[in-house]
DNA sequence: TGCAAAATAGCACGGTCGTTCTATTTTCAA
DNA sequence: TTGAAAATAGAACGACCGTGCTATTTTGCA
């Protein structure tokens, strides 16, 4: 069988895509990417509502106007903070649990790896769910960028647990929206707990949670 | 066997309980009331963060001092916003499934009633899930409000877990911890995927998960 | 009814915000 | 190396923020 392409999580058009291949980075573009950097940092901190473009000039040691340049406007800065949380995401969660087999063994990496990204460990904070108790009341660009990122790694989920059906690793009635639905609220109690009331042993809850929820569709006990 | 006297989900002292049965309340109470009421309905659609003297005032068609008076701080008036929210959660969740018979019954109520204040029919979000995001790298008095009205709450249904175990109504080596754990993950599930990404059937499968959780845990299957 | 106390308004302060405009510096290709 | 283009800085703007200070109004009891 050969190598089929890498799947991609993706389906949001990314405007600097392939531009990294054609010649070394311009200055400004390397800043830029710096500028990105230094403020999803902050973001995932103070939360992108309040990522302010002040803060990230100082961090970056540069003038308010300097940053300001790159962007246009503040509403454009947290857009490229969510496409780049967006990336990394892809990286750290996704694409290595592609290299699993099909079915049971790859939801399995996917879940830990959601997990891993996802506790305390890590001490910065989630985009996808800060962001979404920041923006559930306030419509707008930013918001529908983070709900198509968030939606789109839904789906890749979704489609991962369907997969794991169909190579007959759950029970064939599998409803794979409601499974989905019930991993994603191990992971967000996960975060809750984990990160903002400090209790200990989340992890493990998590982890036991999902134990749980394979056993209830039907997936071979471990 | 007597009427017992109605349990309370609260550990936090209140500073203005009981003048409320001393006389009617004065006019400066009514308004700090009425304040409140509006920071409240502010904070559930902006945030906690958001909420912003200015904007209190102009709801209340009041100056900013003149509200800003009853609090003396911005952090104040927020901390209030918090125990108001406490008190509301306590009177729509906890005690009318309290009225509920001990064990399975009153858990099911007490989860009805959780769901029912979070799902998006009730348009105002919950303060708890989006001051959790909020609050999570920002510590201080308003941060440990918050913490300490989720604690309370969380402990209190993990409480009727317990009970619910005593009565022989869930399996004998239940994990009540664990149990809530995974009801948490629920309700915030819920939230997220209702109130941001506006999925239809949440709500359904907010109780289609509860369900799986009790048979789990050895109930009786409804 | 009068009077102290409480409640509210009005104004000003220093600060931060996003954004605009203009000048200066840096980059990069011809 | 020169010169156009890109990148950055600096100052200023209007707006909003929390807060303090000082009137003024309203309240409720003696």
């Amino acid at each position: 069988m050969p190598v089929t392409s890498q799947p991609s999580m993706t389906d949001i058009p990314d405007p600097e895509a392939g531009n990294g291949r054609a010649r070394l980075m311009q200055k400004g573009q390397q800043t830029k990417s710096a500028i990105v950097d230094a403020a999803l940092g902050l973001a995932t901190q103070i939360g992108i509502e309040g990522l302010s473009i002040g803060a990230v000039a100082e961090v970056m040691q540069m003038s308010k106007s300097g940053v300001f340049a790159h962007f246009g406007s503040r509403e454009e800065l947290q857009i490229s903070v969510v496409r780049e949380y967006h990336h990394r995401f892809e990286l750290e969660v996704f694409y290595p649990a592609m290299q699993e087999a099909r079915g049971l063994p790859r939801l399995q990496a996917l879940f830990a790896n959601w997990m891993k990204r996802t506790s305390a460990e890590i001490d910065s904070g989630c985009l996808y769910i800060s962001g979404a108790a920041e923006f559930d009341d306030r419509p707008g660009p930013v918001s529908d960028a983070l709900a198509s990122s968030v939606k789109t790694w839904l789906s890749a989920l979704h489609r991962c647990v369907l997969k794991a059906r169909e190579a007959g690793h759950l029970a064939e009635n599998t409803d794979a929206a409601q499974m989905s639905f019930e991993l994603h609220g191990l992971i967000l109690a996960l975060h809750y707990e984990a990160r903002f009331l400090k209790t200990d042993k989340s992890l493990d809850r998590a982890q036991r949670g999902f134990e749980h929820i394979l056993l209830r569709y039907g997936a071979p006990p471990t």
